[in-house]
This record gives structure tokens, sequence and C-alpha cells, in this order.
DNA sequence: TCCTAGTCGTCAT
DNA sequence: CGACTAGGA
């Protein structure tokens, strides 16, 4: 779902660019997307619930490749479902169940072409899934949470507040949840078509002084997402022009005139569905996420004035900060089974280069782990004189040693963690 | 021109 | 999940 052809709209400041421009940078992993199609790739074991590693080898690949440009990886994983989004996941389990039958009975009738195609259509990702591909990246030093909902909340938290300064997915509500910096259709070169926030005024083509990003929010939630239904017949052109109509910050008066600025008689805007906006407007705003710096819970913007954790239960139920903290640390699924014994601690006294000039390159659990911050704006990606270089470099194989490059050298193996087949 | 609902592809040989 | 599209308002 998403926001349906919110991309498409945005075409006019997508820019092709390549993950290379971000050497040195953090990059946040939405990692669903990639756990998703490499389970493609080997979605008949899955089914039948043989052993195989194929998807972890997929999403290595892009890692890896990731690594080779001197870029410091964060997989972020789902975690909990969002009490408003259980019927959506029941469905999806009928679904997949209904398929799973459906390839069965093909499969006994000898159409094993047909029977595939049912197949892969009762892909789940499981949670050992998510697991395994946790310790095949930790085994490289790379970082890894488990958001305490969803994973888009939580990439948005990490772009936010510096940690991250790209943020790699396939999700377009990514741009809702205020992301800074998003690459989209990444393929395993690096390749991919970069969406920046400053550049959504543009995008609706709203003079600076009356855009507002609550106005670019309000504009995709009119025209339907994942928490809210549309209004009937309104998709992101006529959200756009309604938006643009008014000078309205209110929410609930700017819905009382949407049949007004758009002209359409026969439409209704209910009590109910104001408030359903207002809950669903508040779960992007302040859906809970998990700071690893302080190792506590925290809406991703900080409540208005009168506003409790407990009147935005619909936004992610409060729950203990360490149960949060073993499930980011991916020690724990979500029905609070113990699954892995990873402790952040013992690496933190391993670093001993030159991470005093650059912390960010520490894991985030490492006490002295700090934020690399924002990209000033504009530097990145298209610096011609930079991108000349990098390439010239490259070509020369004389590429100046990173810190991150001795820090991997230098890494001294982890400590066993539960690890099942994966080697 | 815009919205809607349905279908197809995601891997990799 | 998005891309694409035929069909309807």
């Amino acid at each position: 779902m998403g926001i349906q052809g919110l991309l498409p709209f945005l075409k006019n400041i997508l820019t092709p660019s390549h993950i290379r421009n971000y050497r040195g940078c953090t990059v946040a992993i939405d990692a669903y997307c990639w756990l998703h199609k490499g389970a493609f790739a080997c979605a008949e074991k899955l089914a039948a619930g043989e052993k195989t590693d194929m998807y972890v080898y997929y999403c290595m690949k892009y890692i890896n490749m990731l690594l080779s440009y001197d870029i410091k990886p964060i997989l972020v994983l789902d975690g909990c479902h969002l009490p408003s989004k259980k019927n959506v996941e029941k469905k999806r389990r009928e679904r997949r169940e209904l398929n799973r039958k459906k390839a069965a009975q093909l499969l006994r009738d000898g159409k094993r072409k047909e029977a595939r195609d049912a197949l892969v259509q009762c892909i789940d990702i499981t949670p050992q899934m998510a697991l395994e591909l946790m310790n095949a990246c930790r085994d490289k030093g790379v970082d890894c949470i488990t958001a305490p909902y969803e994973a888009d909340a939580q990439l948005a938290y990490l772009s936010q507040t510096g940690i991250a300064q790209v943020i790699i997915t396939e999700d377009s509500d990514l741009i809702l949840f205020g992301c800074h910096t998003i690459m989209f259709k990444m393929d395993t070169s690096g390749a991919g078509m970069l969406i920046q926030n400053k550049d959504l005024n543009k995008a609706m083509k709203l003079q600076d002084a009356h855009y507002t990003f609550d106005k670019f929010r309000y504009m995709c939630m009119l025209s339907g997402c994942d928490y809210h239904a549309n209004l009937p017949g309104i998709g992101l052109s006529k959200a756009c022009k309604a938006m643009k109509l008014t000078r309205q910050i209110d929410v609930r008066l700017i819905l009382k005139k949407i049949p007004m600025l758009l002209n359409i008689r026969n439409l209704t805007v209910s009590a109910e569905y104001i408030e359903g906006f207002i809950r669903a407007d508040n779960t992007f705003l302040y859906q809970l996420v998990f700071d690893p710096l302080s190792r506590k819970l925290t809406p991703l913007n900080p409540y208005p004035p009168g506003v409790k954790a407990e009147d935005m239960h619909y936004a992610g139920p409060p729950m203990s900060p360490d149960h949060a903290f073993q499930l980011a640390l991916g020690n724990m699924d979500i029905q609070g089974n113990r699954i892995a014994n990873f402790d952040p601690a013992p690496r933190s006294q391993s670093w001993i280069n030159d991470t005093e000039k650059t912390p960010y390159l520490l894991s985030i659990w490492d006490p002295n782990y700090k934020p690399r911050g924002q990209v000033p704006e504009g530097e990145e990606p298209t610096r011609p004189s930079t991108k000349g270089k990098e390439v010239l470099l490259q070509a020369m194989g004389i590429s100046k040693p990173k810190a991150n490059e001795q820090r991997r050298k230098s890494e001294p193996p982890l400590k066993p963690i539960k690890k099942g087949w994966f080697r």
C-alpha cells in the first residue's frame, strides 16, 4: 500500500544518484525490502520449510557493496505490529494461507509452474529470517536495530537525529515520516533514485512561503494511507489542489473545507473521518521509536504541550525500557521470547583507532558513539569536483585509506553468539 | 484529467 | 511494496 502513486507524483524531484556519493557517511536500511526480494530466490524452499540462506547472501551483496564504498550501514528491522494494523496483518496471513493451499493443490495436479506462482504469493518474512540476517551483519561488524514498532518510524528517527545521512527503502511512506534524504530503487551496484525532504515544495508547486511539511503530509493522507482511508474520489492530484487553495493550518478546519475547496457537492466529511485522520497524523508524528544513544523509547517527534504517551496508544503502546532495548538488539522476538544473547558492551573496549576524529563510525551501541549530523545542504550528492576526484582515485587504484577500512581490518572476532545454521 | 481496482514482478538460471 | 493499465467518472 504506502501512498498510491506518490513516487510518480514526485518524479520532478527524484534524481538519479549513486551511493558512492555518500562515502564516509552512514546509511540506514529498511531491511524488509531486501529480505522480501531475497526471499524470491528461494521461495520454494522457504514455503517447504527447508533450510536456506540464499536470502541472507542476497542481502549481504548489498551490505558488501556499501562497505566497499566506506559507507557505514545500519540495518533496521520491524518490531511489533501497531494496534491499528492488526487487521491488515490478519488479512495478509489469510491471503498467504490461501495461496499455500492453492500451491499444494496445483502441485498435486502436477502443475509445477503455476504452483510456484502461488508459492511466491505466500512468502512471509519471519522473525527467524530477520535474525539470520542480523547475525550475518554483526559478523561483519554491521550495526542492526529492531524498531519497537514500524521500521519506517525508526528509520526516520535515525535520519532526523543525524545518525544516518541516507535512508535506503522502497516504501514511499518514509517520505511522510520526515526523512531528510532517501534513496529508492537502489540496485546491487549502488545506483538509485534520490529524494530530499527540502525539495517537496517543488513537487507540490507551492511557493516556499506557503509550503509546510504538514501540508505535504496532509496531502498524502487525504489520498489514503496505511493508517486511514481516503475520501471517495480523492487522489494525490485533488489533494494537492486542495492544499494549494487553503492557507488554513488547523487540520480540522482544512478537512471541513475540502468539499468546498474542490467543488464536490455530494461529499461529506464526517466527524469520525476527521478523528481518524488526526489519529493517523499522530501515528506519523509520534510513533514510538528506540533511541540507541539514551537506550530509551521516545516518540519520533516530541509531544506537543499537554499531550501524554497514554493519549497515543495507537501510535505504539508504551513498553518497558528493558523490553524495548532487548527487542532493539534483536535478543527478543515480538512475543517476548529470548532468541539471542547479543551483548554490545564488549565491543566498546576494542576501538583503538582514530575514532576520536570519527566517533560516528563506531557502533551505535558504543558509549563513545556520536552521530555525524546532517550533511550540509547542497553538498551531496551532486558536487562535480568531488565526484571527478573519486572516479580518478578509483581508476588509479590509490583511494586513500579510510578510518572505516582500518577499523574493519583490526576488528577482533565477535564473541560467539547463537547463530543457528548460518555459517 | 483524475481516480480505481486489478494484475504483474521482485530472484536468477 | 511499486509499476503498469484498462475502464469509469
